[in-house]
DNA sequence: CCCGGCACCGAAGGAAATTCGGCGAGGGAC
DNA sequence: GTCCCTCGCCGAATTTCCTTCGGTGCCGGG
């Protein structure tokens, strides 16, 4: 009784529709027991355990994360920075990306097409706090031609961005 | 032994040194064992389960989460939407938020200040479901002034939005 | 038709979670 | 100062869950 209707393939593995009905608990319910997981997805815990390692070892689950309520937490202060490089060489993108990547006040980056070139979640206690990422984001030599800053009022909605729109 | 140096308070809620450790752990690896994540705060496994219930029951802890890999998915568009409404009463911020928490194409929202209303992240398998998703936001008579589109063409970076910047 | 591989199941041993009784430190009342 | 209450912690016992393993049936290829 394996393989249901649709098929993915992610990289070098096969996903049934089973492994994709997994993905989808694991997603939403990040530390659901693997019993709870074998009965809602209708297999018996051996044969969920089997697939739930084959997923996480090939990559496809990354890493797990309990989310914090953010609006119970005082003295956090979120800012979305969109940033436009004065010169788009592969040296540009790949120093902007490491500066990124070791700054820890930055907690989200995606690069983007279309006249801004990042978009960045920062997180920072105070508004200073966050003037001092910038003052540090230009004085580095990255060569940010430009940048917005907008203030996070309110976190509408946060979901893991993944496999749901793959089965409509 | 109970306390350490800092404290916080999220609402009703206090936390000393060790619930922060707690969070921080959970927040990088959510499906931690409890027996680990106690050795890891240097308490007693009912110690640290008490805690951690309690950190679980006042909503500090919110949810837990599996995070996919993107780059292993094909057939996964992701794009980031800036939209500024046409009008400013209490009244068009909640048709659009409810509009947002109602869509799941869309996995993200933020709420921002200066120039831009929101922030939208939006997953798709087609530019066309895309471009359906804006048709229809803009024919539900939201008052959506002006969007602007932006393929994300990179996941740079991604990490909880949290406690981290707290401690500093 | 027979064989091999694959995914599945169920049971058993081992590991983890959860509960519970008791202990000790700290603080308030007297 | 001292008594007592509260609160957080510990360790052990029970229960629940995890993980492995041997075995079964289905399917496809030879």
């Amino acid at each position: 009784m394996r393989a249901q209707t649709r098929r993915l393939s992610f990289g070098q593995t096969e996903l049934d529709g089973t492994d994709i009905r997994i993905l989808q608990v694991l997603q939403d319910e990040g530390r659901i027991s693997k019993s709870d997981l074998a009965a809602r997805v209708h297999l018996s815990n051996s044969a969920c355990f089997e697939r739930m390692r084959r997923l996480e070892q090939s990559g496809i689950i990354r890493s797990y994360h309990a989310r914090l309520d953010l609006d119970l937490m005082e003295d956090l202060q979120i800012f979305q920075t969109h940033v436009v490089l004065g010169s788009h060489r592969q040296e540009d993108f790949t120093r902007f990306e490491a500066y990124v990547a070791a700054n820890d006040m930055i907690a989200e980056c995606y690069g983007l097409g279309g006249g801004i070139d990042y978009s960045l979640t920062c997180v920072a206690r105070r508004i200073s706090d966050y003037q001092g990422l910038i003052d540090d984001l230009l004085s580095r030599g990255l060569n940010v031609e430009r940048y917005y800053t907008y203030v996070v009022t309110k976190q509408v909605k946060r979901r893991e961005i993944g496999i749901d729109r793959l089965l409509g």
